[in-house]
DNA sequence: TCAACTAGTATACTTTTAGTAACCACTAAG
DNA sequence: CTTAGTGGTTACTAAAAGTATACTAGTTGA
């Protein structure tokens, strides 16, 4: 059975006829927890940062996950992109105040993985 | 203990001295992120379920993923498999003292989800 | 002029995960 | 005897995730 749909912009929807009720936590999940998702927004807390700076920050995604995964953000509205500089093409990823909501999670996430050693 | 610093055009660099040992984050969500893990972990919050029961309770993950996501779970000191029947076998999984901790985390992602409509 | 940087896109490929369905051994009810 | 339930395992396929390399097209610095 199959929770989620693809809509045409390539991103999964839930479908609202499975998993309604009980799965908050599933749902909230595909939002953060995609493979860099949750790193992206955390290395953007402190301002924006352009795109090969966060692909080194996040040192080892590769370009296309790094720009799959902003795409995604950017769709469900924790990031914003802006482009700096026409000329000497420059981006700036920004978190969204929506965005900024879940940093409070991930905070909490970044202690509890560093209090137990994982 | 700032890892990035200000450049003139408002956008953060990396600060070469910090962002060594990446991603807490990231090693934090390789824990609770897997497909139906948290929701596994939430579930099992109120007392020990049994096996078949937690299938439905997630509704819609095959007996496979179930079967994969708690063996993994009880590698990672998260859950307990305890065998409560023999000749008609009875199984519970019962969430460790250490999974409980994860909980807190669950919660504010709970909250999150639904306060955003997510 | 050359190399390196910017932010991506395109293509091809491999690996991992998800999911289906059938099966096992057992029990218990009808 | 049949059906349904317990808790899985196995084999298989489909889909998603991830990697690697090359490419565009412009800019900057040596």
């Amino acid at each position: 059975m199959k929770n989620t749909i693809k809509t045409k912009d390539n991103v999964n929807k839930i479908n609202p006829k499975s998993c309604e009720q009980p799965c908050l936590i599933e749902r909230g999940m595909r939002v953060l927890g995609g493979k860099w998702k949750a790193s992206i927004l955390w290395h953007l807390k402190d301002g924006p940062v352009r795109f090969n700076e966060l692909s080194r920050m996040l040192g080892g995604a590769s370009k296309k996950m790094v720009d799959q995964r902003l795409k995604e953000l950017e769709v469900q509205g924790l990031v914003t992109r802006e482009v700096i500089s026409d000329r000497p093409i420059a981006v700036a990823y920004e978190i969204t105040d929506f965005g900024r909501t879940a940093l409070d999670i991930l905070e909490r996430l970044k202690d509890w993985t560093e209090e137990n050693n994982i």
